[in-house]
DNA sequence: TGTGAGGCCGTGGGT
DNA sequence: CGGCCTCACA
């Protein structure tokens, strides 16, 4: 038991503590996943068998990083571990018992995108405005109303959401859910939400099922309980219902996603539905300093909503929390940047030691373009998930349709593509023969003679054919999952498409579905992933939830700034965190406040972005800020008089100084006017470093060559005509090369850059490069 | 079938 | 403004 050396008293508690329920309320930086590990592992060192311990946690990353710190404590026990997220668990849950729903073992699950898809097809299906029923918005009714376990028949005859509907101008909301779900169910699909509905149903309809559960789970842990839905909750309820070994480990003060159904009762009431729990809350903070976990106490302090908790920590007192005032968004980016470029210098930090973080993705760009400029490398986490890229989804929806016929979404996506001239009104022709004959789409397809001749019925029998003869390979179990994948992607014409597209864009999907065919090889040779069988059906089993993109940088280069959202940040921290755009309406977010009245959820986020910096922290906020082509003055963030004054100071360390003291929140102090003196480069304490300043010429306005891609104000499709061999250019994805060699081939005009670092040579179509001459 | 002009919309995000 | 989508037109 040495790992107990080293935990403060209320983490072994929480670790030795073993039967019944337990809540742990871990502060931000407290050590929780430590707790969580070294529980897992004393309850197998006092014999409990691994087999019996679920372990939930909410993302992949999380799970990945939990299994191996518990292999490391454990060793090859943790293998026999059920950990894994809400929705993986509960999946392979469902493909054993979803028999006893109606569902086979190898349903679809479709993701987000092919939820509104289908949301898109009925709403205009059933002639209704998609402008009113914007799929997005009837999406997430749907996906609240399952996450309040509201299946499809209450939601008609429940009179009140009825109300809520008419009064939300959407009275046919009921309708579109109900044929939603019904179409879901003949696809032989699953949406996230349903993974854990369903499941919900499975318990509440088969208690011979939820009893053979709730007697294979004898201890069930819970990770970032803040987060979970009712529905969630009712689950892991359900099944510690007879041990009551339900340990969760959460943070109410980090409760930051209510507005996706997560419910914070679900950590406040806990104690009503568990009278005998143990409460254990852990403290101490190990992260940061203790000016910013005071600040960051100072602002959780003024919520109501909350479980009573002193955070502290025995860390050093830190600097002061510097605040940067700037005219502008762009200025904001200069004055950020620069900080970054003097601590480094001045400490000899790593780029991945810096953070910037921000309310909305939008905000990334200016500093994008300022941090390019001081030649500082940064990495932006967030927008498009590899998953969920246009040729990834293709692949994926031709494996999806290849095991499973009944799958509308991936029949949509893959008929006409790569083109075979069947459009709309073909598809619409065979939907009506399908639903005169009540057989399934896929039967008319695959005997498309007996229904229909015509020139066009030889290639839909075309299109059957590679289905069926990928299905015979699927089955036949002679290939493994990566034969099979990369033969669907060639024969299926995928690949040969992408790869006659020259574009810098057509390159990338062709190489993005080559690391798609890698990560299958992988999964197929990698000996310990738990899986039995290593076959297409399995692969896409482990693909459908794995959604977010987390690769690291293709060139291999890691240390770079990172910029995110908050929300992006939840669970990492940075020895320096920049928290930019502090402007009311902007943080806390003026939608939020319209649509959910929720300042204190605003709060907790302010909260998680504070409690992300170790050493330092620095908060700025604009005057001015471009919004959607107009210049908007901004009032600074109420959160900033929030914070106790004491705690703050205005930024030193930036060449630019702050004047205007007009609209400074009440308390703050005017920062001097002083010039900050560049270091002497070149001696042996601070050598010259090779990323200074890059002076940049004034270079007018590029001619717009179509509107494929609209300029804008710094990046915008070359000047096909002047640019020459030669040439300095600078890419927006690849920085800055040299023209080697331009080719004019009909109307396509190309040119081959050499770019600087590991990129190497690259050949871009000029009407889509994203280029600057300098 | 592909292109380009014009219209529309704009929060946060894992599964 | 910028990204995405649609629709008209070649």
């Amino acid at each position: 038991m040495n790992y107990l050396e080293g935990l403060n008293q209320p983490q072994q508690d929480a670790v030795k503590h073993s039967n019944g329920p337990l809540m742990i309320i871990a502060g931000a930086g407290s050590g929780k996943t430590r707790v969580l590990t070294y529980r897992t592992a004393h309850l197998i060192e006092k014999g409990v068998d691994p087999f019996q311990i679920l372990l939930l946690t909410f993302t992949n990353k999380a799970a990945g990083e939990m299994r191996q710190r518990v292999e490391k404590v454990i060793g090859n026990d943790a293998k026999n571990l059920w950990m894994g997220t809400f929705h993986s668990v509960f999946a392979k849950i469902l493909r054993f018992d979803g028999k006893h729903l109606g569902y086979t073992s190898d349903f679809s699950i479709y993701d987000t995108d092919d939820s509104k898809s289908l949301i898109r097809s009925i709403v205009k299906e059933r002639g209704l405005d998609d402008k009113i029923y914007k799929p997005n918005v009837v999406y997430n009714r749907i996906s609240g109303a399952k996450n309040r376990l509201i299946g499809p028949d209450e939601y008609v005859t429940n009179p009140i959401i009825a109300a809520d509907d008419v009064a939300a101008k959407l009275p046919e909301m009921g309708k579109i859910y109900k044929i939603y779900a019904l179409r879901c169910f003949q696809a032989n699909a699953m949406d996230f939400d349903d993974l854990l509905y369903n499941t919900n149903i499975l318990f509440r309809d088969h208690p011979a099922v939820l009893d053979k559960y709730q007697r294979k789970f004898k201890y069930v842990m819970v990770d970032e309980f803040q987060d979970t839905n009712v529905s969630q909750y009712l689950i892991v309820k359900k099944l510690s219902d007879i041990s009551q070994n339900l340990c969760v480990v959460g943070d109410d003060a980090q409760s930051i996603y209510a507005f996706r159904g997560a419910s914070i009762d679900n950590i406040l009431n806990l104690e009503k539905d568990y009278p005998n729990m143990t409460t254990i809350k852990l403290e101490q903070n190990y992260r940061s300093t203790q000016n910013i976990v005071e600040a960051a106490n100072s602002i959780i302090a003024k919520n109501k909503n909350q479980l009573k908790k002193t955070v502290f920590t025995e860390n050093e007192e830190g600097s002061l929390i510097e605040l940067v005032k700037a005219s502008s968004d762009n200025e904001e980016g200069r004055l950020i940047s620069t900080h970054i470029f003097e601590s480094k210098m001045n400490l000899g930090l790593r780029n991945t030691d810096f953070a910037i973080l921000y309310r909305t993705n939008a905000q990334s760009r200016t500093f994008e373009e300022s941090l390019r400029k001081l030649n500082i490398k940064y990495r932006i986490i967030g927008g498009l998930s590899f998953y969920q890229r246009r040729e990834i989804k293709d692949l994926l929806a031709y494996f999806r349709y290849t095991i499973n016929q009944n799958d509308e979404e991936a029949f949509k996506r893959i008929i006409n593509l790569p083109k075979r001239g069947i459009g709309d009104t073909t598809i619409a022709k065979l939907t009506i023969t399908a639903a005169e004959q009540q057989i399934p789409i896929w039967e008319v397809i695959a005997n498309i003679k007996q229904y229909q001749t015509g020139r066009l019925s030889d290639t839909i029998e075309g299109f059957a054919d590679l289905i069926k003869s990928f299905k015979i390979m699927v089955d036949s179990k002679k290939k493994d999952a990566y034969e099979v994948a990369s033969h669907i992607a060639k024969s299926s014409g995928l690949l040969k498409e992408l790869h006659e597209d020259k574009t810098v864009e057509g390159l990338s999907r062709y190489e993005n579905v080559q690391e798609l065919l890698n990560s299958i090889k992988q999964f197929v040779d990698d000996p310990d992933t738990g899986v039995e069988e290593k076959n297409l059906n399995t692969f896409l089993q482990t693909v459908s939830l794995m959604t977010t993109a987390d690769q690291d940088d293709p060139d291999g280069d890691n240390d770079r700034v990172t910029m995110m959202t908050i929300h992006g940040a939840k669970g990492l921290e940075f020895n320096h965190v920049y928290v930019v755009g502090m402007e009311e309406d902007l943080f806390p977010s003026q939608m939020m406040l319209q649509s959910r009245q929720d300042l204190e959820e605003e709060r907790r986020l302010f909260y998680v972005a504070i409690t992300r910096a170790e050493k330092k922290l620095v908060m700025s906020y604009a005057e001015t800020r471009y919004q959607w082509g107009r210049l908007k003055p901004c009032e600074p963030s109420r959160f900033l008089d929030e914070i106790d004054p004491k705690y703050l100071q205005f930024a030193k360390n930036i060449r630019k100084a702050v004047e205007d003291t007009q609209r400074l929140p009440q308390g703050f102090v005017k920062m001097s006017n002083r010039e900050q003196k560049m270091p002497d480069f070149g001696t042996s304490n601070n050598p010259t470093p090779t990323n200074i300043l890059i002076q940049r010429p004034n270079v007018a306005r590029p001619q717009v060559v179509g509107n494929t891609y609209k300029p804008s104000s710094d990046f915008a499709p070359s000047d096909t005509k002047n640019l020459a061999e030669g040439d300095r250019v600078e890419h927006l994805k690849f920085g800055f090369g040299k023209v080697k060699k331009i080719d004019t081939n009909g109307t396509d005009r190309k040119a081959t850059i050499q770019f600087e670092g590991s990129i190497g040579e690259k050949t871009l179509l000029l009407s889509f490069a994203k280029l600057r001459i300098l």
